[in-house]
DNA sequence: TTAAAAAGTGTCAAAAAGACACTTTGTTTT
DNA sequence: AAAACAAAGTGTCTTTTTGACACTTTTTAA
């Protein structure tokens, strides 16, 4: 038994999923009741343990993948969270992790599996302990990179229109954009390619479907809308 | 005792400090030799467990402290980091913490007494487990933020010419600006004011010293360098 | 007195951002 | 079959912002 640091104390370590989603036009998050004490069945972010075999970061991909069957999903840290009793058991200190997904790719028996729920971000209830500042802290985040790195793409289908990737740019930011302005600026992004396919679902006239290309994103990763 | 969470392993949690300096129109940060094992005599950034009785971001703030004798210092989280044998003694996760202090009001008796020395951001050596990407992360956090948040004025004196401001500008971008359009800039920036002092010591016909308004700033909290 | 060193100062051109409204196309309704 | 409807798609002009660019002033030290 190593006792390198034995003077000190030990936490326990968990990571907490800040999952987005984006549907209906509308910027949305996974919360769950908890169903754990202390706290049971209040709102709550989905978390867990992080356990010796793992890194936080692989903790939190456990986690996600727990909750949502996917894997290679876009997640990013936002914060750790340490006030001394901010769990109301025992001393844990909780990294949060900000992810990305598409609602389509979502199989919704795992909603009930887990007993989560797509929340409206404008909607969300009192979480426990400090969930809600993770949540803000989240959101900070995304409106400060949504306009220099390619995030949005990962709340859409692989094809898109650009009204909805407009949409998805109103949600996050808050504000309404030019839909002209909009469009000419995106035409300027070589890696936002149009297809010939048309999307007859979501409108009569139809509209053209649009794809990222990530391979020639990343032979040159420079994103600037506006 | 409670066993809430028994299921599960605890950790080591610490703390590290990426102290940044402005000095000699260079930008630096403290390292010192690693005082214990394992590891021992590895160049490192200074750090510190989390007790039981302070948050995570009170024992940054504890740490810092000790190793300047300052308080009230400006300290933002960079990230947690995680990985399972980031320290080869026992599992540790760390949070790293970035810190901008102003080089003249550090004691340069606790450089000795803590062994660590003021060191060229450019002439870094090889730190201890993953210091050098805590570093790497924080520079770029601050590139980042550093034009659209008063962050400068933490790397100066109270009074600072308007060359150091340009200077610590350049340092932390890594580029070189344009003085006039620079100084354009800084005109309309409310609370950057020019007062009545000279300053003669960096320069012979001597330069005039401004002031960073943080009343003003508070008041209306936007920062735009660009 | 002369040289040196840093402070201080303004204009013009190019690029980016922002305001703004109508036409097209296909579907649904009457 | 015609009319109403719903969403897609499209350009121009103005304002603002950015970026390039060089000389004069002031004081000290040689």
């Amino acid at each position: 038994m190593t006792t390198y640091y034995g003077d000190h104390n030990k936490a326990f370590v968990a990571v907490d999923c800040i999952v987005f989603g984006f549907d209906n036009n509308k910027l949305k998050l996974l919360l769950g009741k908890r169903q754990m004490d202390p706290g049971r069945g209040e709102w709550s972010l989905y978390g867990g343990f992080v356990e010796p075999t793992e890194s936080v970061d692989e903790a939190a991909h456990r986690v996600l993948f727990e909750l949502t069957g996917l894997k290679h999903i876009y997640m990013k840290q936002v914060a750790t969270f340490g006030a001394v009793d901010r769990d109301p058991g025992e001393r844990v200190i909780s990294v949060a992790y900000c992810a990305l997904i598409n609602v389509k790719d979502y199989d919704s028996k795992l909603l009930e599996e887990h007993s989560v729920e797509w929340v409206e971000l404008g909607k969300m209830p009192k979480l426990y302990s400090d969930h809600n500042e993770m949540v803000r802290k989240a959101v900070t985040m995304l409106r400060r990179r949504i306009s220099s790195e390619p995030l949005s793409f990962n709340l859409l289908p692989d094809l898109f229109t650009l009204t909805q990737l407009q949409l998805v740019y109103e949600a996050i930011l808050g504000e309404e954009i030019d839909k002209r302005n909009f469009r000419k600026r995106i035409k300027q992004i070589d890696f936002i390619e149009k297809t010939d396919l048309i999307d007859k679902v979501t409108s009569k006239r139809g509209a053209a479907l649009y794809r990222f290309n990530k391979r020639m994103y990343m032979e040159e990763p420079s994103f600037k809308l506006k």
